[in-house]
RNA sequence: GCCAUUGUAGCUUAGCUGGUAGAGCACUUGAUUCGUAAUCAAGAGGCCGUGAGUUCGAAUCUCACCAAUGGCUCCA
């Protein structure tokens, strides 16, 4: 009780029956109040959570005053389940997780290929309209950049073990070298090996130092598509939103110290810009701190303060409500999140802001000053999707599926009647074609009604219906995202009004 | 990783207390050429997650492993 509630903080007990429950509650004034009900999972969860204590089950339910409210409820969670990105993943043909592969591996088949490099061109277009450099960076690095790094000592729970060098392996496999003598030695820096590595940052920073910088070159903004590796526990991996590989759109940020403030509005303008685009707008904002437990982090502590200052002015200036949640910070800095909510409730973190005066201290970064003077830089990490992976999982859930025609893998879906409208329905194709616009075509032989029903299950923005009607008069006849039909378009029409709502990404 | 549940064709699934598999959709072929959410018919497709064990005989029982789901813990 003393290490749960903090000395002179109040606290409540609730009786239901002969039950007694020490509890925060607030709990119903009495269990009469829960006449319809129903059970919907059972689990297990142990005593403080604590993996080495027994297990306890724990019985999962909804209860609710009405028989209307309960139902309301079971058809949110139907349709909440019909969203699933898992499911949709499978049924839309977006992306594939084999067995073969490895768990938490994400195999993006070429339909959600396509959402992913649409958001990144999305991305790389404002990348590009605020100043930052594009660069590339292979997906391992010697141990050694991580024992300067840090990630190493502080972040190895969540990496793949080091690789090893074969002729290094023989040879110590010929001395007799033990497992855990290996892997004492590599902690130790006497054996080096390389690691998939879980950060883009080291690789990123080296960039930085591989060449004198001056105050002039700042801020110094290196953005990469950077794909990442963690070990997550097996229990921990979902779907396209808890994996093993993943890709951030990552930039690293160096700027002067008197450049954090601007710099990183200038990176929650961007969250911004991308979430009002996609019409995300349940989210809230994080700024995570370090807790009590110094252990966990790198870096001297008047550094921590001055970034988690910086962090909370940047939240501050925002305009947007944040709550600040110690133990939430990076092992090397303090940061900003952006939490949204999935459409069965859940919070995932995707854009991130992170204010670092430790790396630069560990890499030794500098630039010239005006002065003429040697100083270090601050880093400001960023990813405004997180991860392509988890962002395209939440989205896909987020569309239940109906990507806004830009991001929508086919844009239009031609039907024909009848085998006579194959001719007419070909030059309807290369028009669209011609325009930029991804096109299915379906002149096969089942009726109108089959075709409508198997298109539309694919969920693409457009579905053209081409018959005598159209043929005959250079029209098209389509129903739209909102699934509103509307006849006889002249195919010219059509052509430009898509284009123009796929270029403005409305 | 821990606890629980689950694993039958590409998908959704039937298969009772053991006697080596059925269906719908999708697919292929043929017929049909059709105006708004399933045209008709035929065909093909399964070592029942993997490996052991019990048994005369295992999709079915036992064990181990793999994977998924729901939680716990952890995270982008």
């Amino acid at each position: 009780m003393d290490d749960k509630i903090g000395e002179g903080a109040g606290s409540s007990v609730y009786r239901q029956g002969d039950f007694v429950d020490l509890c925060r509650g607030p709990h119903v004034p009495t269990t009469a109040m829960l006449r319809w009900f129903k059970l919907t999972s059972t689990s297990t969860c142990y005593w403080k959570a604590d993996a080495s204590r027994e297990s306890l089950v724990r019985i999962y339910g909804w209860c609710f005053a009405t028989k209307e409210a309960l139902q309301n409820h079971e058809t949110l969670m139907r349709e909440a389940a019909k969203r699933d990105h898992r499911k949709l993943g499978k049924d839309l043909q977006l992306f594939h997780i084999d067995e073969m592969v490895g768990q938490g591996l994400i195999l993006w088949t070429p339909r959600g290929s396509i959402v992913r490099n649409e958001l990144q061109d999305f991305i790389s277009s404002h990348l590009r309209r605020q100043g930052y450099n594009q660069v590339y960076t292979p997906h391992i690095g010697k141990l050694d950049l991580y024992r300067t790094s840090g990630h190493y000592p502080y972040y190895q729970e969540s990496q793949y073990p080091p690789l090893v060098e074969r002729d290094l392996m023989s040879k110590l496999a010929d001395e007799g070298c033990s497992c855990s003598e290996l892997s004492n030695r590599m902690d130790e820096g006497e054996i080096d090996g390389y690691l998939l590595k879980p950060m883009n940052c080291p690789h990123h920073i080296r960039i930085y130092s591989s060449q004198p910088r001056s105050y002039r070159d700042l801020p110094l903004r290196l953005a990469e598509f950077g794909t990442v590796y963690r070990w997550e526990q097996s229990g921990e991996i979902s779907g396209m939103t808890r994996v093993r590989g993943f890709t951030q759109d990552d930039a690293h940020l160096f700027v002067t110290e008197d450049q954090i403030a601007q710099e990183v509005l200038g990176c929650i303008e961007l969250v911004q810009v991308i979430f009002g685009t996609l019409g995300m707008d349940d989210y809230r904002v994080r700024v995570g701190l370090r807790d009590a437990d110094s252990s966990k982090y790198v870096g001297e502590s008047e550094k921590w303060d001055k970034a988690e200052q910086a962090c909370r002015d940047a939240a501050a200036s925002l305009g947007v409500p944040f709550t600040e949640e110690p133990g939430e910070a990076a092992f090397y800095g303090p940061k900003i999140d952006f939490v949204v909510r999935d459409v069965i409730g859940r919070e995932w973190q995707l854009g991130t802001v992170q204010v670092d005066y430790n790396l630069p201290e560990r890499f030794d970064l500098t630039y010239v000053g005006a002065d003429g003077e040697k100083h270090r830089p601050v880093v400001i990490h960023r990813a405004p999707f997180g991860s392509m992976e988890r962002f395209c999982g939440v989205l896909i859930e987020h569309f239940g599926g109906m990507f806004p025609t830009w991001l929508s893998p086919t844009q239009a879906h031609i039907l024909t009647i009848s085998e006579k409208h194959i001719d007419y329905a070909d030059q309807v194709r290369t028009a669209l074609r011609e325009a930029g616009v991804r096109v299915e075509m379906d002149t096969g032989d089942d009726t109108i009604g089959k075709k409508l029903r198997t298109h539309r299950a694919m969920r693409p923005a457009y579905l053209l219906i081409l018959g005598d009607e159209e043929a005959s008069n250079g029209t098209v006849s389509y129903m739209g995202p909102d699934r509103e039909q509307i006849n006889g378009v002249a195919l010219a029409d059509f052509v430009a009004s898509i284009q123009a709502e796929i270029s403005s990404r409305s």
